[in-house]
DNA sequence: TATGAATGAGCATTCATTCAT
DNA sequence: GATGAATGAATGCTCATTCAT
């Protein structure tokens, strides 16, 4: 028991530490926020930061690690949403639920946008959402409402307008939910207005 | 004509600067490229370097513009190319001039991509794409081609797919100019097939 | 009482610092004696001294600082010292507590002397002096011993030639207090003998 | 003639050159004065300071050889100008045309009382001054005006109380002229008013 | 001789990391 | 474990000096 409450407080610190290097670092950058900085806002001595993480990248490298923890089951659950549904009113619902979930990590999200080409590939939520685009896609192709010859493309196409549309409201300060019908509306016909 | 011979030198090292630290900053990322390593690989002395840029943000603005002020007017044909074609012909000459011109600046693009959000907003290249593919968008909007309601986003999702897809290509070393017709396609008729 | 040490060895530090910096100035001037040989006089390394001066400057005003908290209680000290004798006595008396207080702080004086135009004016030792001197003058006034129309240059003129012998002795070696009754006697008589 | 001609050009350079780097420092100090900026200043390329001084130092040197040169004589004809008066007339006589030569000055005297310390003693117009002013006292002393014990001190007394007030002078903008007679009424009688 | 671009040693400053308390 | 002062390598920048033209 008492060993439960060491680690409850042990946790409590390290999830500090994570939220104060999230606000410093997505408010000033991933180089200008020192350890220093973090620590005081955090509430800890320099020092005791490296009583949770080896050292300056681990931190960081948690700080993605413990967002990712948060937003995977999330993305996983956004994906499996409308399993039973056909292709396009599911793709609707993943959208939905994707930025929904977005919608409460906004600082994590521009930390991540803002530094996906230093992260090492594999296990970020970049890849999360562009293995679950993959699967949502891939899925209507078995359905046949997707040509297989765009399935190469696609993932990479949805993902890049999805992370455009949220570069663009977080700066705008606008909600991230508000553009998931147009967001699924442009994906699925196109741009030519199509209409009748 | 001796002025003219100085002027060539001058030219020429401010040409291997900025080449040197394209490459570095390309490779190692903006911050990790040093001075000294710059001047090294330029091969001059640091010192020179002030001789051409007041200080580092002016050597890295320099670079930006420089590479920007050769893509801008290719970014511009691009869009004019096919003024009198109709919207669909237009934008596969677009995508496919566009992506010609980026392929030879693929060390620029990887810095460019990377660090757009330090940059100020207002001349960079990537804002160049956005007006480039506003304008073309608008045509469309006028020849009834595209829904007006479409026209908020379509902008965001176009550009961040083409974004989305460079990345990819800058990273597996495939060609640029490969899926231009692709990116068309999946632009043009969304993810639907559409069938035959 | 924990923090009573830490404390004690923080000043250690400070004073140690102040004493290096203060014989490097001393020995090659304010510029020449860049923060590496001030740090490693003072037996700390270069970041230790941003421990304790935010930069440079701050060092150096640490510097005039800690000198002017030490020489000035002397100073008020010497000024006030004979408040109720005669003019001349106390002249007297105060010179020669002011060249003895002066004579522990030989190095930080040929500094301040050197420099004195570097320093923004309103709190330095030489304004001490100076404020020191027109204090006892205007007192000499009141008394009828000084004739008023002189006491506008006259303060200036007595901090003149004690810096000037000052910066004699300082070169020569020889001890300030043995000027003091000449000093005086100069001054209070002039350049004639006065004869009998 | 040929080379006559060429000499004048020679020294109409080093005059620009030695005017420049007076005009510098005495307004942004000794080590603020870069060499870019004296040539600029006086209309020349930096290399060619190097074809009229050795380096530096040199530099700053032929500028207080120059200047020294210029006020040697009138320093000296100051000096000796009421050779034949009685010591009292000819120290005014000498104050008020010292001080005279010195106010065409003013820019250089700023930067000789500034860095005293730093130029080699020997021949500086400092010490032709302390010549020049012990030379008067020992006049005084030979003719009895002055106490033989006073002579070791006293010219330092008075070339100091001169250079204070030609600081205060240089500061407040005022005249250096108009406290001659001042100076050396303080000077012959000291500070007691003397009375009737 | 005049020019001014090139040079590089030298300096102030920052910050991740260590470690004695 | 927690603390925060100490460390020193690394970086951007300056400027006296050189030298090809």
């Amino acid at each position: 028991m008492r060993r439960t409450v060491r680690e409850t407080m042990r946790e409590t610190v390290r999830v500090a530490i994570l939220d104060a290097a999230e606000e410093l670092i997505a408010k000033h950058g991933l180089h200008a926020a020192a350890l220093v900085q973090i620590a005081k806002r955090a509430g800890v001595a320099v020092g005791t930061l490296y009583n949770y993480f080896t050292d300056r990248d681990a931190l960081i490298r948690g700080l993605f690690e413990s967002r990712r923890t948060t937003l995977r089951p999330k993305l996983l659950a956004a994906i499996h949403a409308g399993a039973d549904l056909p292709f396009e009113p599911r793709l609707r619902l993943f959208m939905h639920e994707l930025l929904a979930a977005f919608e409460s990590h906004r600082g994590f999200l521009k930390i991540a946008i803002e530094n996906e080409h230093l992260v090492p590939p594999g296990s970020t939520t970049a890849q999360d959402l562009l293995a679950g685009v993959t699967a949502l896609i891939t899925a209507g192709v078995r359905e046949g409402v997707i040509a297989a010859d765009k399935a190469e493309l696609l993932p990479l196409v949805v993902t890049g307008a999805i992370k455009a549309i949220i570069v663009q409201r977080l700066q705008d300060g606008g909600e991230l939910t508000g553009d998931a019908d147009a967001i699924v509306a442009i994906l699925l016909d196109g741009i030519r207005s199509a209409a009748p």
